[in-house]
DNA sequence: CAAGCCATATGTATCGATTCACATTTGATT
DNA sequence: AATCAAATGTGAATCGATACATATGGCTTG
C-alpha cells in the first residue's frame, strides 16, 4: 500500500506538504505541489479514508439498515435518501435487513462503530425497536423511519397511516360500497395496527356496519392476498369491496380473482396501500386504486433530518410525519 | 466518545488489558476481566471500527457497487451475495450506481479507500468498463459480474448470453414459429450484443430467414417494450413470436397486447430473458416463459470468489460462466 | 534452593492520515 | 542595509485501537 510517507520520501518533503497538496491547502509552493503531485500518481497513491476519518472524526458517510433492499417499496425510499444525501455531500451506503432483528441489529452495530457520521433505520416491526432503543440512546445521529417510539426521543419520519386508511376506506363508502372488508398488513407491525383503525374508524363514522367476518388476516406479501382471497371466493361470499394494508396483497388478490374469472371492479372493487411502485403499476392490471406514501420525500427527509443532527447535535430530535394521497386507479368503480 | 483509555482509567489498568478483555482473548486475570466489563457497560462503551482496521489492516467488510438498488432484476444477486458473505463472517453494504458512471466511480473509489477489504462491481455498460480498468489494477480484491474486460486479468463472474438467447430462440424455432423478431437490450451494454449474436446465430443454424424488420431496438426498460410493440400492432405486421433481450422488456409489450386484445400465447408468442424476479413472476400474467440467469449462484460466486483473493492474494483471477436456463412459462404454445 | 515457567500486567510502537506549533526562507518596505 | 511579514517548509502530537517486547510475581521442578 502506497501512503503519504512514500510520497514525501520519493519527492523529499515532509508528509505535511504532501497532505497538504493532496487536499488543495495552501502552504506549498507550486513547484513542489507539481512535483508531488507527479509521485503520487506515479505511484498510484490512494488515500486511506481510515486514517482520515479517525483524526478528523467524521466520514461523511451515511449508513441505512433497511428492512429489506429486496423489495420494491423501498425504491423510492433509497432513491429520495440517495439524492438528498448526494446533494449535501454524503456518501450513503445500504445494508439490508432481510426483515431480520438480528441482521439489522448487527450492521445498525457496525454502522455505529465509527464507519458513519449517522445511521437511518427502517422499520416499524415492534420486536425490532428494542434494538433501536438499545442503539439510539448513544448516539444523537440516528432517524427512524416507519416506525416510531413513543418514548424514546429521537428523529422520526414516518405516514399518517390512520389518515390514509380512513381516507381510502371512506373513498370506498363513497362510491357506495356498502359491505367492505379489510385485509390487514403483519400485525406485527404498528403501521398495521394505525391502517386497520383507520377502516374501522372510518367505517363507524359513517355508520356503514362490521362484522368479523369484514377483517380478514393477512401480512404484507403477495402469497396471503391470493390465498385468503381464494378462500373467499370458495365461500362464494365475495364482499364489494376490499380495503388493503398493502399493495403487494391487493396483487395476490387480483390474481386469485383474475384465475376465477371474477371482473375487477365490476363485482368487486379493491384499494391498496402504499403505492410506492410505479414499476408495478405499469406491469400489473388493472391499475390499482391505492394510497400512496410520499416514499421519495420522505427518504428526502431522513437524510435531511439526520445531516441535521450531525451538522448540529445540540438540536432537539425532529419528527416529520407526510400525509399519504388516494391514488385513483381503475380498480374501483 | 469512550474509548478504550477510559475505561483503562477507570478500572486502573492498562489498555492493553482492556483490548484483551474485550476481544476475548488470554492474559487477563478473571476478576480484572469481570471488573473491566462491568466498567465498559458501566460508560456504554462502543469500539471504533476505524481504529481497529487502521491497525489491522482488514475491515471484514466487502462493498457493492451496484448499477442499481431500485430494479428488481438485482434480488436474487444481492441475496446471494449477502448469504455467502454472511456465512463467511463478512459485512457487506451496497450501493446505489443508478447507472451513471460517475457515481459508480464515486462509491468504487469510495470503497476502495481502505473501507472495505474487496469490492464487486456489477455492471456490463461499455462506457463504464474503463473505470474498472482504474480501479481493478490497483487491488487484487475485486469482482467484476455481468462485464467482462477481454485484456484484463480480474475476477469475473458472468452468465453466457449467447448460449441463452440461442437455446431460447431454438426453443421458438422447434415449437414451430418462424416469424420471429428480436427485441434488444440496451445496445450500450456488452450482454445485448452477446444476446443478439445468439439469436441470429440459432436462427442461421436453423436456416429461418430474417429481415432487418425482425430486429426491433428497445432497451432494458418496460415503455422500450411498450412502444415498439404498439408500433408493430399499428402495422399490423405482428411476427408469430418474439424474443426479448429483457423481461421488463416483454412486460412491455404483454402491456400493448393486452390493451390491443391480442392473445398471448394463441396470436403471439413471447420469450424474455431474465427470469430474475419470481414475484414479477406471480403478479404479470400469462406467466412469462423466459431464460433465467441463475442471479443468487451468481451472487454467490461472486463473494466466494471475492474472499478467496483477499484471503490468498496471490491466486490468479478467476472466471466463472454460469449456463442460463430456459423456464416455460404460458407464453408460448 | 536455584532455575525455569506460566499467568498477569505494563509500556511503547504502529496503522495512515491530519493538525498544530514552530523553523526557515523569501521578498518587500523603510 | 536592516527589519518584518508572508510564504514555505518541518517535526511532533493526535485519532482509537492492536501487537509486541518485556517486566513481575508466584509456582513448579529437578
Amino acid at each position: 500500500m502506497v501512503t503519504i510517507s512514500d510520497i514525501a520520501a520519493k519527492s523529499n518533503v515532509s508528509r505535511t506538504l504532501v497532505s497538504r497538496t493532496l487536499n488543495n491547502k495552501p502552504g506549498v509552493s507550486p513547484e513542489t505541489r507539481k512535483r508531488i503531485l507527479s509521485v503520487a500518481q506515479e505511484l498510484n497513491y490512494r488515500p486511506n479514508a481510515l486514517a482520515k476519518s479517525l483524526v478528523q472524526q467524521k466520514t461523511q458517510v451515511i449508513g441505512v439498515v433497511m428492512d429489506s433492499l429486496c423489495e420494491p417499496f423501498f425504491f423510492d425510499l433509497i432513491s429520495g435518501m440517495q439524492d438528498a444525501a448526494e446533494k449535501l455531500d454524503y456518501n450513503i451506503v445500504f445494508s439490508n435487513g432481510r426483515f431480520d432483528a438480528d441482521v439489522k441489529l448487527k450492521y445498525l452495530d457496525f454502522f455505529t462503530q465509527g464507519i458513519t457520521d449517522g445511521v437511518i433505520a427502517y422499520g416499524s416491526y415492534k420486536k425490532h425497536l428494542s434494538f433501536i432503543q438499545r442503539i439510539a440512546s448513544n448516539t444523537s445521529c440516528f432517524v427512524l423511519v416507519e416506525g416510531t417510539l413513543p418514548g424514546l426521543q429521537i428523529n422520526n419520519v414516518r405516514v399518517d397511516n390512520f389518515k390514509g386508511a380512513y381516507d381510502a376506506t371512506a373513498h370506498l363508502i363513497d362510491l357506495g360500497y356498502r359491505r367492505i372488508s379489510h385485509f390487514t398488513g403483519d400485525m406485527n407491525y404498528d403501521v398495521s395496527l394505525e391502517r386497520f383503525n383507520g377502516f374501522i374508524a372510518a367505517m363507524h363514522d359513517r355508520s356503514v356496519p362490521i362484522s368479523s367476518s369484514n377483517i380478514v388476516n393477512a401480512d404484507f406479501g403477495e402469497e396471503s392476498g391470493y390465498a385468503q382471497m381464494r378462500r373467499l371466493i370458495e365461500t362464494r361470499e365475495l364482499p364489494e369491496a376490499v380495503f388493503f394494508g398493502a399493495d403487494l396483497t391487493a396483487f395476490g388478490a387480483l390474481r386469485a380473482l383474475y384465475e376465477s374469472g371474477v371482473r375487477v371492479p365490476d363485482d368487486i372493487a379493491l384499494i391498496g396501500f402504499d403505492g410506492d411502485t410505479p414499476r408495478d403499476a405499469k406491469i400489473v392490471y388493472p391499475k390499482l386504486t391505492t394510497c400512496r406514501q410520499p416514499l421519495y420525500q420522505m427518504g428526502e427527509a431522513s437524510v435531511k433530518l439526520l445531516v441535521n443532527s450531525i451538522l448540529h447535535p445540540g438540536d432537539p430530535p425532529a419528527v416529520r410525519v407526510f400525509e399519504p394521497e388516494l391514488v385513483v386507479g381503475d380498480t374501483c368503480k
